[in-house]
DNA sequence: TGACTTATTGACCAACCGGTCAGTAAATTA
DNA sequence: TAATTTACTGACCGGTTGGTCAATAAGTCA
């Protein structure tokens, strides 16, 4: 009767807590920041619209924290993902897969969460971005000098491959609303396999022409 | 003196509707649709707020209205631009100019225009999308089919191809926003005519390596 | 000139929004 | 048991929102 009882109520807050976060990620990513109501999180939540400012300071705090909840697990796996590979080619293939797994999330509404965030100027998403960048080039710095052959490559080159790499895999899942609705006759959805197995070729192949040929062409300036 | 007076009332209500249109780009650019406010639109055109629900039916209608005519002109270019290019390579990059400078527009606000019309589900855009994609599958073909110098391509392979063309260019601009606050220190914007040559070599290494190892290994399925 | 249509205004409304507050029940502590 | 802290509730508030309306000025037409 001493090491539980404080922790009971505590745990039963916490738990509310994480459901408040979870409903928000639901409305959220169904509506937008400033479509989302403080009223339709609370209610979805199964608690009292107070208890979202009793747990958070206000709307852009919980906010953030939500983003802050669905990134830093992607985060966290990206570069164990590269390390992982064998190759550049099977480096590709595996982030392609983490964020297949990221964007379906809530039904595949992670992309307007994420379009939105773009969509606001990422003033979010930027710091959390910005902090894990230099970890994420010096990951995949090695796939792609190791892929091309030709030794160690100037850092700008190595920024705009990775640059390359990254918005090619991410603006596949972004877009899916858009491509989806579109292009619905055609069939095409990133899940398919065989529509992974074409990106992953698509990018690889891009990188190698790209960085080759800059490389060569670009010895002045 | 029978020509112009019935005109000149009429006039100066459509310069009223076009100045209602033109802040309404800007306000919707800048904050999205939720995050728009009717009196503020009606202030920055200089016109009573009443006027905005005169000209159209209601919120919606004006930002669809707003949509169509900044999408209407980039689609009718589109077309011309792929036609009017020497080769694939010189396609891709005067495409690549034409949404740069769609994107410029409204002090580079568009890309947040677009990022949040596909947050939404792209429900305005993917109708006018759907209309004018099968023409652009028709004048991008051929001068897929042209580089790649292996005769007719499976429909399937042709439209994998132009989704990665179109996506990679778009993509590019639309998360721009992101892009230049992450990557500020590598300075990598899209204008820059380095990163632009650098982008056009990648998407053509991506579509010659994936359209040909796709057709050669898939002769299965 | 006088009836009629078109373009425009300012005032107004009900609904909704984010956020706050006083109060309370239960658990914890003394 | 009495005091205190924690978790929580329902009612409430000022401000803003999209949207409407009666009134009107100006131009058109008979």
């Amino acid at each position: 009767m001493n090491a539980r009882p404080r922790l009971s109520t505590h745990e039963k807050a916490q738990e509310n807590r994480r459901q408040i976060l979870e409903s928000a990620e639901r409305v959220f990513a169904r509506k937008g920041f400033d479509g989302a109501n403080m009223r339709e999180i609370a209610a979805a939540a199964g608690v009292n619209k107070f208890m979202l400012y009793y747990h958070f300071d206000d709307k852009q705090t919980l906010f953030d924290r939500v983003l802050e909840a669905i990134t830093r697990p992607v985060f966290r796996k990206l570069t164990d993902t590269i390390d992982g590979a064998a190759s550049l080619e099977e480096a590709i293939g595996d982030v392609y897969d983490l964020y297949a797994r990221l964007f379906a999330r809530n039904g595949g509404r992670m992309s307007s969460f994420m379009a939105r965030e773009i969509a606001a100027g990422a003033p979010r998403a930027s710091k959390l971005f910005k902090l894990r960048l230099p970890a994420i080039f010096d990951h995949w710095a090695p796939k792609i000098e190791e892929d091309l052959g030709h030794g160690p490559l100037p850092e700008r080159q190595l920024a705009m491959a990775v640059m390359n790499i990254m918005v090619s895999i991410v603006s596949r899942f972004l877009m899916q609303p858009l491509l989806t609705e579109v292009m619905a006759a055609q069939q095409l959805f990133p899940a398919d396999r065989h529509v992974k197995e074409q990106a992953v070729q698509f990018i690889l192949g891009g990188v190698r022409a790209s960085v080759g040929t800059t490389v060569l062409t670009q010895t002045h300036n």
